[in-house]
DNA sequence: AAATACTGATAATACGCATTACCAAACTAG
DNA sequence: CTAGTTTGGTAATGCGTATTATCAGTATTT
């Protein structure tokens, strides 16, 4: 490739000097350096058609901004099985870097072979080419948290953080609330006898599921059957619930409930008549699957928009870091109905 | 930002010159410099209980090279509607930076208000931040890839282009002879009269297919029915299909088969005995959605690892710009069978 | 005419690192 | 004792940019 452009090359071209070139391109104001209009004038038009763009190593080397927000994600970004999970976050994402003006920069940084989670600090690390980073995935790790809240690098992560103290700017989603939503809505209609299938601690969105649950539920409905989930056998599970007398089941993972409903349709039950289905959270697509499970919206995109334009608002000054936790929109779907006594099997 | 640790800092802890640290991080051979044993222990235990890592920003300076490849989409990369187009390169060009130690630069900018299309050239363009750049889309623009060329900045193009008098380097899928293949098989099974769906020129892609198409029944069976495709009213359209005495249909959408076969189906007939539908081309969701499209599959990840890797060899130098063409795998599906003579309505 | 103010710049420097040329001291060979 | 060699480093430099102090020349005021 041909060199690239510098300003000393622009600097030639317009017989000024470096320097010269530097302050017309970022503008100064005329208390500060005084450049005769004609001189700007001849200087812009030599960055147009080279296509002159600074160089963001030798920009952050003296501590100026790049227009650009890195991208880190825990798990593997793009990989197909986390594929849908990280997409809408960064349609969000894309969407609010393109109206502030910022290109993305995505870490693809590679899993250590200790542990096969990625890092961000590692030999090599291209965080500081960023202005700021937005922090996605499941599991965080502390240490890395640490090291960035005291080195004062600005950063958001979406999906609410208790790490470090309490310190981790973020942009959520209130499992909590619309977990308890649901969980009241089924006491409602009359439900008592309640299953819930997927994890009860761990992360934050899944310990947050299961607290607005148990905590909506206290004393007015019991949970008669908890399994951990996550590819488990639909029917052994379905005997479990059926022996356990539950009149609904609530689901934290959408690729549960999918081959549940099945096992239950196939047995002759009908959903929601005999047994009902309830989905904790789930992307848009799963109304688009044709199947209306009862669920709430995790409102993915805007947590992307929301959290992009708190990092550009750390970033920029004018705003301080935040945590901020969004609402889940109920879709009421058709696995919910009123509870029915209990066939007994 | 708290200064953060510099090797000034390791060299005055370890009693040694900045150089010193510098040779040992590296840890450059005893033939170009040498430090004996002890001396490289100090200054290691120095670097690792600092936490030290070298500022990539300064690093890049030297090296004349930022280890980032931007990505550069035509049409807007994660907006909805053509999510799922983009995604699948975009997962093998993830994969396939991440292994070559790359950062991936999307390119957000927007759309002019021209003709609502992104530029690649623009003011304030952060083209050069980046080592290469990968260009996605349907329709490009023939002066920026002309422009590219002649700046000899590194680029691939994802999907042929024989725009800029065939200078551009690309990875793309061979519509033509998949297209071909399924048009002979289809006329070894007896059809004879056939029915296109969809355009037959523009992009490359589009004509490609057309091209394939048409070359492969030239002389052997004739097309009764061509139209334009994209959202067309599936009953009319199947009218006009059977009216023009078609046993089967080409379609180069599959979002405009779909309702077509349901069309098809609700009107009594059969998939494939009493009409064959094939779909030119289409990703690996296609069979996921239950209905099992006679098609061939567009290995898009694939084009994305290997223009990836060409882009990679382009900026080191190790490899010249190559145009590639990906042969895409047929998927036998079940909407293709014998012809049958014609049912008249 | 001398002092002062303004204009239009530029030279110099720092940022953190990699790299090369060079050097003083200790040691060895003759 | 001198010349050469090896050892263990260091000083200097450049990468491309932002920024500040400075300056030569011109215009204006006293």
């Amino acid at each position: 490739m041909g060199r690239r452009v510098t300003q000393r090359d622009i600097a030639r071209m317009a017989s000024v000097s470096q320097a010269t070139v530097s302050l017309v391109l970022n503008g100064v104001s005329e208390a500060v350096a005084r450049i005769p209009a004609e001189t700007r004038k001849r200087v812009q038009e030599l960055i147009v058609s080279t296509g002159y763009v600074a160089d963001p190593a030798a920009r952050s080397l003296v501590n100026a901004s790049n227009r650009i927000l890195g991208v880190f994600t825990y798990e593997p970004a793009f990989p197909s099985g986390q594929a849908d999970f990280f997409t809408p976050f960064l349609f969000g994402i894309e969407e609010t870097a393109q109206n502030q003006g910022y290109d993305l920069l995505l870490f693809t940084g590679r899993a250590t072979e200790a542990d096969g989670r990625k890092r961000i600090f590692h030999a090599g690390s291209r965080l500081r080419m960023a202005d700021g980073c937005l922090l996605l995935g499941i599991v965080f790790d502390q240490d890395e948290l640490l090291r960035l809240i005291e080195s004062d690098y600005p950063f958001v992560a979406i999906g609410r953080r208790e790490d470090a103290s309490g310190r981790v700017p973020y942009v959520g989603a209130d499992y909590v609330t619309a977990t308890a939503d649901l969980a009241a809505q089924a006491m409602k209609l009359g439900h008592s006898q309640m299953a819930y299938v997927g994890p009860v601690d761990g992360a934050e969105s899944r310990s947050d599921r299961w607290q607005g649950f148990a905590r909506a539920i206290a004393g007015n409905a019991s949970v008669v059957c908890q399994e951990p989930g996550s590819g488990l056998d639909p029917e052994p599970l379905l005997d479990r619930v059926l022996e356990a007398g539950a009149t609904i089941v609530f689901f934290v993972e959408l690729a549960d409930a999918v081959p549940f409903r099945d096992a239950v349709l196939s047995r002759g039950l009908s959903v929601p008549e005999d047994l009902s289905i309830v989905v904790l959270g789930s992307h848009v697509r799963a109304s688009a699957e044709g199947i209306g499970f009862t669920t709430y919206a995790v409102p993915r995109e805007e947590m992307g928009r929301q959290a992009t334009d708190m990092l550009v608002g750390i970033i920029t000054g004018k705003q301080s870091p935040q945590q901020i936790l969004l609402k889940c929109n109920q879709v009421p779907g058709e696995t919910l109905g009123p509870a029915k006594a209990r066939i007994r099997t």
